[in-house]
RNA sequence: GUGGACGUAGCUCAGUUGGUUAGAGUCCCAGAUUGUGAUUCUGGUUGUCGGGGGUUCGAGUCCCCUCGUCCACCCCA
């Protein structure tokens, strides 16, 4: 091992796995396409005030997970811990949100300063889909469906979505002061961290998961009852359009978000096959943000998903990238076919860009040779020697004949075929 | 940030109550055989035993510190 390694959380991605990343990126691509979603990109570095404005100065993300520091000029700058705060920020600069309605998506790395476990990592990816200017509950509902297509398209299969309503914030308000009367009646049953939050922030009590709290939390006022009339009907045009389309969802009054810009509608797709990283997929509501950023009163709701743990489950559910595997290995014998081979195989690539050729680098015995095109998964082994090149042709080995399968027979149909002919066998293996 | 488990070749792991030059399989390379890639056989490369310090005549093995991975808490995607 080397005298360096990467910063502790920050991880590299190899070529075995890069492909599943690929795919996956592909396959959000065309599902956010699917709704109109536009592709916004934004930068990694915002102002450090961005984020304390919009998260929330009293949670745990602003107050002890950021990578913050001073630049050159004294600035404080952060690297982004989640994508919202940013794609608003970009909506105003660029007048984005003046009385229109914008379908946007991101994705990229994120940064949080936590303890690295499997499924949590300090710089770690998010694809997000948010959307302004649309007070739903259609659009809230378009985007629940959005994810849920997503994870259908993906192949991802036994995810709960769990959803609540935390109402306006006067209810809101309400309805925290009534928890805290409760609370704060049971304090003395309270586990340490519950106790801490129940002045900083009461709501996040509900979610504890100390099973002594729950049983209290079993008398406690609920969320759902303090409902303001408004948020009631939003949120139950909401289910009803779930059903509607057939998405499965659970209430769950107990389920709050550690950000706090979200308002009414909140949701997570979830599932148990990631030990205590269990949440895929999160979102909401978050109608004040907008405003609290210096815009102008703009509704918004969206999600943002975990993009390791998506592979995670992806990796547990046996879904894999499509195959991409080389489709021809060129072999070369001799430094004249050497030469040849390379203009060949520059001459196959211009013919056929979706063509995916190795050329045989480093010389070696045709039995290497052969064994590193075997390797390499081609379907085709090109082989070029002297007799070849006189010939102007060259011989093709079938390595196999199956789209991924293992060889089949120890040693697969061999045929000579003149350079001219090999754009037609090419082609028929492209189609295949 | 708290608690716990674990760090030995690229990979998966063995390494007995501390005892000479640290092992296996796999992978990779070369050679033989096979019809030029499977198989089989032969040979070969690769390790600061995560790092540092300590105890000891002697540490991969025991102790301390540190770094890293994983699990739970916490947090959240």
């Amino acid at each position: 091992m080397s005298r360096f390694q990467s910063v502790r959380g920050f991880n590299d991605i190899l070529p075995p796995d890069t492909a599943l990343w690929q795919h996956l990126h592909a396959v959000a691509t065309r599902t956010f396409a699917a709704y109109g979603y536009g592709e916004i990109r934004l930068p990694l570095l915002e102002h450090t005030s961005l984020f304390a404005r919009s998260i929330g100065e009293v949670t745990d993300i602003v107050e002890k997970e950021m990578f913050t520091f001073q630049d050159r000029e004294g600035d404080s700058l952060t690297l982004r811990p989640e994508g919202t705060a940013s794609t608003v920020r970009a909506g105003l600069e660029h007048g984005l949100l003046h009385n229109q309605q914008q379908r946007l998506w991101y994705a990229g790395p994120m940064f949080r300063h936590e303890r690295p476990q499997a499924g949590r990592y300090r710089q770690f990816h998010q694809l997000g889909a948010e959307a302004y200017g649309m007070t739903g509950p259609d659009v809230d509902l378009e985007v629940i469906a959005l994810s849920a297509r997503l994870m259908r398209n993906l192949g991802i299969g036994g995810l709960t979505l769990e959803l609540n309503s935390l109402g306006s914030s006067e209810a809101r308000t309400a309805y925290r002061a009534a928890l805290v009367a409760f609370l704060e009646r049971h304090e003395a049953g309270l586990d340490a961290d519950s106790k801490r939050r129940l002045h900083s922030n009461p709501l996040r009590v509900l979610d504890s998961k100390s099973p002594q709290t729950q049983e209290i939390l079993r008398d406690a006022p609920t969320m759902l009852d303090a409902l303001d009339a408004e948020s009631r009907t939003h949120f139950e045009t909401l289910q009803q359009g779930l059903r509607d389309l057939d998405i499965a969802y659970t209430l769950n009054p107990r389920l709050v978000r550690g950000l706090d810009y979200y308002g009414r509608t909140v949701f997570e797709w979830t599932t148990d096959q990631l030990g205590a990283q269990g949440t895929v997929c999160a979102g909401g509501r978050y109608d004040g943000l907008v405003e609290q950023l210096g815009g102008s009163p703009t509704p918004a709701v969206g999600w943002a998903s975990g993009v390791e743990r998506l592979l995670l489950l992806m990796r547990a559910q046996g879904i894999t990238a499509p195959d991409a595997a080389a489709h021809a290995y060129v072999c070369a014998l001799g430094d004249a076919a050497q030469r040849e081979a390379m203009r060949l195989s520059e001459r196959l690539r211009d013919q056929f860009p979706a063509l995916r050729l190795i050329v045989n680098a480093g010389g070696g015995k045709l039995a290497a040779q052969l064994k590193r095109a075997d390797r390499s998964g081609a379907s085709l082994a090109l082989i070029l020697g002297d007799n070849e090149v006189a010939a102007a042709s060259v011989q093709v080995k079938l390595l196999r004949t199956g789209a991924a399968g293992p060889n089949e027979s120890s040693s697969g149909p061999q045929e000579m075929l003149p350079w001219t002919e090999l754009p037609r066998r090419l082609a028929g293996l492209l189609n295949a």
